[in-house]
DNA sequence: TTTGTAAGTAGTAATTATTACTATTTAATT
DNA sequence: AATTAAATAGTAATAATTACTACTTACAAA
């Protein structure tokens, strides 16, 4: 593949932020460094950034974003505020029942926990308010 | 709510299928009972049997799918043809790691095991061609 | 260093999925 | 039966993404 000055913003733009955005925002991002990038060029290197393995992308209800975390990783979502969170915990299952069972091959696993932020959960050891 | 013909149609074309389809799939089935049956309909209905509970929607990568099966429940899906499976195992985490380390209150799961179903996974016992 | 060339881009058009709008129909109540 | 607000059909509008095409550029070979 040949070298792409706009690929190498728009990685740039997706490594340098934990906030796993959206491809509008990256497009709006990478057009402060590349005044006339092409949301079309944006796509384009999205996809193959996650082909290439440089980037992942996450089907976040009905918004697609990307992340450039491309470590084994689960994500939190708030569902207050909707942010994701990074989390380094492995779920465990019965692998072998799903084998066995349901004569399924397992290689990955996505998985999504909801709840409630720090910002939005019910305050634990004080309350300001009363 | 009032009663509406189209939206028992809906509700028993998701109900009557473990194929976990999408909005045009269910347009398309509902059609051959309402011929006259509008798109619209169809997507005001799917959103009105979502929120009150008497079906799921499953964001499949790029797709929205619905599901009639509203037991708490996963999926594992075959990166070979797509097929999405009703699986009833729970996964296991460290919850208290969730609570403490992220400050974060589960509420929900999703979870998506990605690999091959029977179809599409090695044979285990014997092989035919050989 | 020029030159050939195929990959990559900008800009725009097209497509797809979904939502919004509006006149008409219908379920349910009086 | 008459009333009325909810639901519908049909169409238009919107948003996200992909396709297309003429132009540009990385980079390899002469």
């Amino acid at each position: 593949m040949r070298y792409s000055h706009q690929r190498e913003v728009i990685k740039d733009v997706i490594c340098s932020t934990k906030s796993h955005p959206t491809a509008a925002w990256i497009y709006s991002q990478a057009k402060k460094r590349v005044s006339n990038i092409s949301l079309g060029t944006v796509y384009r290197n999205l996809k193959t950034l996650v082909e290439i393995g440089s980037i992942r992308v996450i089907h976040d209800s009905n918004q697609v974003r990307y992340d450039g975390n491309i470590d084994g990783h689960h994500h939190l979502k708030c569902i207050e505020c909707g942010i994701l969170i990074d989390i380094d915990i492995q779920p465990v299952f019965n692998e072998k029942k799903i084998m066995d069972e349901y004569d399924f091959e397992p290689s990955d696993e996505k998985f999504f926990i909801l709840g409630k932020c720090k910002k939005h959960n019910e305050p634990k050891t004080e309350n300001k308010e009363l």
